[in-house]
DNA sequence: TCCTAACCGAGACGGTACGTCGCGTCTTAGG
DNA sequence: CCTAAGACGCGACGTACCGTCTCGGTTAGGA
């Protein structure tokens, strides 16, 4: 949680000192950059609104966050964090694929933040420090399930050792940002249905292919 | 919106009077725009410096593009239109799509211009407007291709009909966008090759499924 | 009434290019600060409460005034410049300093501006720039009447050739600034009365002390 | 209020109970005040920057000042308290007010405190509670020697009765806070001896007048 | 020896204003 | 009719201080 503060509270052997921060502060703003976020571009949003409508002040947002990307990724991750279950081994890729996929487009769905995620991405290519933390919290938590998903599959024998496992995991996630960023078309079950078909017989196939 | 396209006569069969549009002025702006775009977040880019560097004024800038985006749109353009080419039939599937795709990864790998499409798309989240404008000039020429291939495979026999071609679209550019965007793997020709063939498969491969 | 401006114009030779400055702006401004300026401290006006006011920008503003205290000096000027007549000779150096003095009391009675001609001395003690300025429009346009009638009584033999001119004028200015910013006693026309009769005393004893 | 002056008991017969207030904290602050007075302008001082310097926090200075203004009147006295000395009776009107205001100018020379005096002003003028402050401990304090003095001038027959005594206490004091604010000139002895022989000659020709 | 009151520092808090920057528009003179 | 120059109203920026408010901790007298 206050891993994307600036300091990271590193030992706690002295007493701390001073007022402690204000959690109900800390809320109230995450709070407001959730809402906010949700029907506008983040480009749109002020620090001064995002103060008002939390009821906080601006330097105390600035204290905490140094940028407004970054401040909108922790606001993400406050409404998120909860969704981000260890996959189960379902016995087949498929099962576990479905697994991973499933709940989060479902997630997709019920909020409409694929434009945030978008702001997120371009201060990501610009900014390096950002991306490292937009990465380790938003896509490597992704990623590694899936990653996981098909070494079991390697494992079990249902797909060839040499499967170009990184790549894969891009065809897996692929389609669905491309529909969620270029929105040419909605991320629908079916879509989910067809691409999880798609992937797994790429990765079996090439197993024929080679026998 | 017609200035994006800046030859296309609109119905334009008197003269015009006056002082004639200075083409000089077009492509310095068009230049500057190209060449602050390379290291700088599309939101970092002011209209004070494309005109400072271009050495136009604001209001010239302002009276031919209606917004940055656009401005941005039209430089990019600009920079690669001669690079579309109508795809011509190699034979086969795995040809067909390696003839789209190859070219464009190389493409991609000579112009840093990752995060300027990533600004595009956020703009064209949530303005439908400039939407339409990404899709038409940006998306569409690159799919178009790519369906035709899986047209013709189908017409071929090589892959049956009931294939969900926009899914298989999608399973082909969504992992290079992937990669292009969130940056955490680099658009190797590798991985171009790997991808080719995980998409050749999946198509390929319902196809024996059902049969 | 430019020579407060920062570049003080010079030399137009050149066509003048751009949006020329608005007239109607700067006297907005003006009078803005001297309407405010009446019933506060000058610590107590905004920047952002004279641009309200004034139906203009902060970045105007602050285009054409470097500082506060020179804008509010501006407004002063623009306020009382006309009131600086050049005093003519009365035949008498009790005359000349009436002349000098009355006008000036009667006018600040008029407008209470006392307080803010204290905030403009403390910028003046601190800023020497700003200092020049100040003597260069509100002390030196006072002084310089005086100073002459003390040389004209001089020039008359009424008083010596002796005289401490700057002393004396000290001594005739000191008691009105004296009163206006400790706010003690009222400047009444009583007390101009005495102190003329004091200064004229004092300047013409030294004679008589003398001879 | 009160606490502008520290030592005086107010009633204070019950021991009082619990830690009593830091000696050091307050000459602390009170040193840290004067020092940076020196040098800034009074609304250049934060009082972060003195609570800073001092090592206090800021609840403790505003505990026991209630105002920036207040805090520097009561770092001033500290630094001046020990030099109003009650005034004897020299013989002359000449010789009382020159032994008034000749070590007042000595020590207006040896530090540098004009700006401050003027922000004080500027804040008298403003705040009618302040200028009550301001004039007891300040302005009281000078005035009061000079007064007794025209008085026992009058009742030694040098001066006549109908001397404005409040006018001649502002025609010697006024021109020394001219000089002081306005720093048009210094304040030198030689000023002060001119200022001072005007002054008498100026009550004592009245004198003459009338005789 | 503990209790309790008043103090102390550190430092976070909600605010207000700052001076700057970029926006998109406008008003000039000139090609 | 177009263009460069540049001033304009507007709104947001990130910072600096304001005066207030918790905190943990200290220093005294009274129980």
């Amino acid at each position: 949680m206050l891993s994307v503060m600036p300091p990271v509270k590193t030992a706690r052997t002295e007493p701390r000192r001073g007022r402690p921060r204000s959690e109900q502060s800390r809320q109230a703003i995450l709070r407001a950059v959730s809402e906010l976020v949700l029907d506008r571009d983040l480009s749109e949003i002020s620090m001064d609104a995002v103060a008002e409508r939390a009821g906080a002040s601006k330097a105390t947002i600035y204290r905490w966050w140094t940028s407004k990307e970054l401040l909108v990724l922790d606001a993400l991750r406050n409404e998120w964090d909860t969704a981000v279950p260890e996959v189960t081994d379902t016995g087949s890729l498929s099962g576990d694929l479905r697994a991973v996929i499933v709940p989060w487009t479902r997630e997709l769905a019920t909020k409409p933040y694929g434009h945030v995620i978008a702001s997120l991405i371009v201060r990501a290519q610009v900014d390096p420090l950002f991306a490292r933390e937009y990465r380790t919290h938003f896509v490597g938590p992704r990623r590694k399930p899936a990653r996981s998903a098909f070494r079991r599959a390697i494992e079990r024998g249902e797909i060839t050792r040499d499967t170009d496992v990184e790549a894969a995991v891009d065809l897996l996630y692929g389609p669905f940002y491309h529909r969620l960023l270029h929105t040419h078309a909605a991320v629908t079950d079916r879509f989910a249905r067809a691409i999880l078909e798609y992937v797994v017989a790429a990765v079996s196939a090439s197993d024929r292919a080679v026998g």
